[in-house]
RNA sequence: CGCGGGGUGGAGCAGUCUGGUAGCUCGUUGGGCUCAUAACCCAAAGGUCGGUGGUUCAAAUCCACCCCCCGCAACCA
């Protein structure tokens, strides 16, 4: 029987249409698992939907339709772009399936069965917004107020509990019997010194959400997040029901391909959910980095999303899937820019793929009467550089380096030319014919391209199956034997055609019909400030203090704590003045405050007021005053 | 001492785990070829591989310290 081999992406969130790193994501699941699929494996590769939580339910709100009604609309534009990216995967999970919820619940019963006391109810505690009706991560809360200026409240709500403190011990003893868990390399360090800082238990269930799946028992709550969401690696696979042939087969999985912004859930959460319910591990954590626009994260506030539908539209799949594993250094940030993708479409694909198809189509068709040449080669240059370079494409390809796969294939091409230009074929032909020796020059040649066109299907399965049937190969025979030298036919009758990548003239596509334009710089020209009235300036209440004492703040770059006499008391607050100022010149300073302000927590230390100070980018300038000027003096 | 990523010819990037003549694409210059999509081939110019020190016969690669850039976190009260 095949070896298996268990494949699954990130299952994308519903709330918006996928953008590039969604697409990176899925295209090179894709790729893994054609190539997995052609070296014999049987493959199984998932993808899918994560359809719970707020988001989607206040969308919904927002439009007035059920949570549902939004998640089938929005999933129905990710079908159509796996199918026009070619993304050939042999199963769809979407959270809101039955078979889903199923898994989930048999997660939560098998772990509650083997280690009771691993899920408790507890108490979780946040700011929590009362018209949002949810928690604000306490990053997003200022002064009392959240990022769209609600009132939040500190809070607590009774939720369930996974003591994954518990864990800390059993997964720093499965990295370091398993150094490869997580890929690359370098994300295994992060998260072994991660959970080396001890792990706290995480809250997996919510009451102020609805749109989720009912606690086992607990009508109220509705299981949180990644207790959902991770689950559907094996609720895909039928776990939980009686029909779990599937999970039985393929789980483990063997790679869980997913962004680097997500490795903690899944490195850490996912395998602590799986040893306490006493399921096997997945083998790898296969971490990619991110698409960024210039240089930028891509991100909805910034504006800078990437969707090239025009390039995939104008293109078609094939040159987009090459041109997005070829440009990135798998694990690596990349730039995207359609300038970056047309040199390489135009380098790559028309001036060496696209035109040595070209040249040795055409002069086999027009000296061996369309047809391959009658006699192959079994010694020459081009074979052994396949022997030397075939070995290496596969290597690349199980290190997940499709760069470098993608360079050896290319340096294949490169060799193929230079065969054509050391043997000059049309000289040959014109001086000695069609002879058996040009027959094994052109032999060679086609013999070439056919194998580099066998490496290239799992990255352009169309085109690689249209190129191979104009070179008279069988189209249909990608698998591990395609990639041996010597698999050409002789006299089949083969076809030049049309170019298969037209160069296209970069100045004219730009200025037409380009899709991702450079993004303009978002700052927004600064609002008139509207006049107040001297009333509105009277609220505020600006005093002289005099600084008393004033020490950094531990850990923090730019705050001073100071204690300020104002004329009545003394006072604490916090500055962010340290990259001017030490703490020793200021004591006996005189500066103006605004004494009326709201306190507000800064680096764990209350800060009741702030000082006034000019700002020359970004570097402060204190406020002073005449050193005969009493603490406590109005100012107006 | 917060966490992480990066600094390699004019531009964009490999190579660093596993030390052994510094590589690719684009661009520039000169030549060749006319089968091919003005494509292709050859050659040249262009690099103190961020800095300093160390290990070594040998360092872009390993070690130590430092500088700069970018994310995250955060700290403009």
């Amino acid at each position: 029987m095949a070896q298996k081999f268990y494949l699954t992406t990130a299952i994308h969130y519903v709330n918006d249409d996928p953008h590039i790193g969604h697409m990176y994501e899925n295209i090179v699941a894709d790729v893994l698992a054609r190539h997995r699929r052609r070296m014999g494996d049987d493959v199984w590769f998932l993808t899918g939907t994560d359809e719970h939580g707020q988001k989607i339910e206040r969308s919904a709100a927002k439009e007035g339709i059920l949570p549902i009604e939004l998640a089938d609309r929005v999933v129905k534009t990710h079908f159509e772009l796996w199918k026009t990216l070619e993304i050939g995967y042999d199963d769809f999970i979407r959270t809101t399936q039955v078979r889903h919820r199923i898994g989930v619940l048999e997660l939560i019963r098998r772990i509650q069965e083997r280690i009771p006391d691993d899920i408790y109810l507890g108490e979780h505690a946040g700011w929590y917004c009362q018209n949002e009706e949810t928690f604000i991560p306490d990053n997003q809360v200022r002064d009392s107020r959240d990022e769209s200026g609600h009132p939040v409240e500190w809070t607590t709500e009774k939720n369930f509990f996974f003591k994954l403190s518990r864990y800390a011990k059993p997964l720093l003893e499965h990295y370091r019997g398993h150094p490869d868990f997580v890929m690359p390399r370098t994300r295994m360090n992060e998260i072994v010194s991660f959970v080396e800082q001890g792990l706290k238990d995480l809250s997996i269930s919510r009451t102020s959400i609805a749109w989720g799946i009912p606690w086992p028992g607990e009508p109220k709550h509705v299981v949180y997040v990644w207790m959902d969401a991770l689950t559907n690696y094996i609720s895909a696979l039928g776990f939980g029901s009686a029909e779990d042939e599937k999970f039985r087969r393929y789980w483990p999985a063997d790679v869980h391909l997913i962004g680097k912004d997500i490795i903690r859930f899944h490195a850490v959460y996912w395998p602590a959910f799986l040893l306490a319910a006493g399921i096997e591990l997945p083998k790898r954590i296969l971490a990619h980095g991110w698409w960024l626009r210039d240089n930028q994260k891509i991100s909805k506030s910034l504006g800078n999303v990437v969707r090239p539908y025009n390039i995939i539209n104008d293109f078609g799949a094939d040159p987009f899937r090459y041109f997005v594993l070829r440009e990135m250094v798998f694990g690596q940030d990349q730039n995207y820019s359609d300038e970056a993708f047309l040199a390489r479409y135009n380098a790559d694909l028309a001036n060496d793929l696209g035109n040595t198809m070209s040249r040795a189509l055409k002069m086999s068709e027009s000296y061996f009467g369309g047809k391959t040449p009658p006699v192959p080669c079994h010694d020459n240059d081009l074979l052994r550089a396949s022997k030397g370079l075939v070995p290496e494409y596969l290597r690349a390809m199980d290190e997940y380096a499709f760069q470098r796969a993608l360079d050896v294939i290319w340096r294949f091409l490169v060799a193929v030319n230079g065969t054509i230009v050391a043997h000059e074929p049309w000289k040959h032909f014109k001086e000695r014919g069609a002879d058996e020796s040009l027959s094994r020059i052109i032999w060679n040649c086609l013999e070439s391209l056919r194998i580099i066109w066998v490496m290239l299907a799992p990255f352009m399965p169309v085109l690689s199956r249209d190129a191979l049937a104009r070179l008279g190969s069988d189209a249909e025979g990608i698998g591990r034997r395609a990639l041996e030298w010597g698999g050409l036919p002789n006299n089949v009758p083969i076809r030049a055609g049309a170019p298969i990548f037209p160069r296209v003239e970069v100045a004219t596509y730009i200025g037409g019909t380009m899709s991702n334009p450079p993004i303009e710089t978002p700052r927004a020209a600064p609002p008139d400030l509207a006049k107040i009235t001297i009333d509105q300036f009277k609220e505020i209440d600006l005093r002289v203090a005099e600084i008393r004492a004033a020490e950094r703040v531990e850990k923090s770059k730019k705050l001073i704590k100071l204690i300020v006499f104002d004329g009545e008391g003394e006072r604490t607050l916090v500055a962010g003045i340290a990259t001017r100022y030490t703490p020793e010149e200021l004591v006996g300073r005189k500066v103006v405050i605004v004494a009326n302000l709201q306190p507000a927590k800064l680096m764990g230390v209350e800060s009741n007021g702030m000082v006034l100070a000019a700002s020359i980018d970004g570097e402060p300038s204190l406020l002073s005053v005449d050193a005969g000027v009493p603490a406590g003096t109005k100012v107006k």
